[in-house]
DNA sequence: GTCTATATAAAGATAGAC
DNA sequence: GTCTATCTTTATATAGAC
């Protein structure tokens, strides 16, 4: 398919489904009769619309990427600030963790990807890297404007504040904490922005490249 | 069995490769016949050791977090100030991870949770939980000492490190970055000692509860 | 697009011999 | 402790009718 526009009504239930069952079992932890249990139809009607669970994985990998550039425009658009983009882009997190208590889809196939065909494991690449890019230019913005002090280059503090948000789920799920990447994320934002109101020189040590 | 060391040369070939399988593919991505295979017995064999896959996870997961245990203290009769500590926990995660990327156990259970049992998930809060209070500790004495400064509770800044040291493993795994929980851990822990020797007053702004 | 029927393989597990 | 044989269930997938 062209686009995820294209999809059937039904075809974009499926990927609904699977795209949650990824994020609260893994990929090795459901089955096409667990999406065809809860559509109400058969199993091979799911291998109509994805011929195998291989590619159903990609198109719900591919649309949550494409979804994910949008969300991030959409905070650019609604924030100027970057203390405040940050918190949008927390906010992502809590949503998808607030909601059932799903993982981000990509922290899960990240964990998993020793099990994974190339094809996924160049999204789940993708996926990090438009992340981190997205960060690390935030990060740049905030440090230069004084709104963000942090003492590492702008890419390293983008890959800390991912990780740590990703990580957030995982031990929040494994802790069965009702806000862990909430509560990670505003601490996050809290220390970067504390330390800029208090710091006489916010110039990070190894650059900004 | 009462303890570890009670397990027979055999079990004990078994648990290693289970751990190891789970790491790299988590608990749902291997299968008892992958650990016969490695062995050179057959399927039924590992059954006489581990009546159940379940069981056998068990086991690695309790062996997991003993072993942690003892690196805790060993660390803290190794290093005496907190940055140091800090540095020899990041090398833990360090270790596990440049030994063929393998994930944290517990970081793969913990994603995986919602397909694992009541005891197993009980280990994983267990492991968490230990993690979090030997960092918030570290934490606290780094504070006091002025080795380590941060603006929020000892306890939220332990979550931060563990998440972002969790969080790093599944963002290498998946970029397939080779040093990436070292990177992350090495950058906190220099933002957390530059802003220690640049702070006037580096008193946490939500106390150390 | 959905179904029944079926193929094929693998998984977790047990019985009982050696 | 290990084996062969077997059970039972599930998984992914295909063929072909409606």
């Amino acid at each position: 398919m062209k686009h995820f526009s294209d999809l059937s009504p039904t075809a974009e239930r499926i990927v609904d489904i699977a795209e949650r069952l990824i994020q609260q079992r893994g990929f090795n932890g459901f089955s096409y009769e667990d999406i065809a249990g809860e559509i109400g139809i058969r199993k091979p009607s799911i291998h109509h619309h994805f011929a195998s669970k291989e590619s159903l994985a990609l198109t719900v990998a591919q649309r949550y990427t494409d979804r994910l550039k949008q969300k991030l425009l959409a905070i650019e658009e609604s924030q100027s600030s970057s203390p405040a983009q940050l918190a949008g882009y927390v906010e992502l997190f809590d949503e998808t963790y607030t909601e059932e208590r799903r993982m981000c889809t990509f922290g899960m196939l990240g964990a998993e990807c020793g099990t994974l065909s190339e094809s996924i494991r160049f999204e789940i690449g993708r996926f990090f890297a438009v992340n981190l890019a997205w960060l690390a230019e935030v990060f740049g913005r905030g440090r230069i404007a004084g709104e963000l002090s942090f003492s590492v280059s702008d890419k390293d503090q983008a890959l800390i504040f991912l990780s740590a948000l990703e990580g957030a789920m995982v031990v929040g799920k494994g802790m069965e904490t009702a806000s862990c990447p909430k509560q990670v994320g505003q601490a996050m934002i809290a220390s970067l922005s504390a330390a800029a109101s208090n710091a006489v020189a916010s110039q990070p040590l190894t650059g900004s490249d």
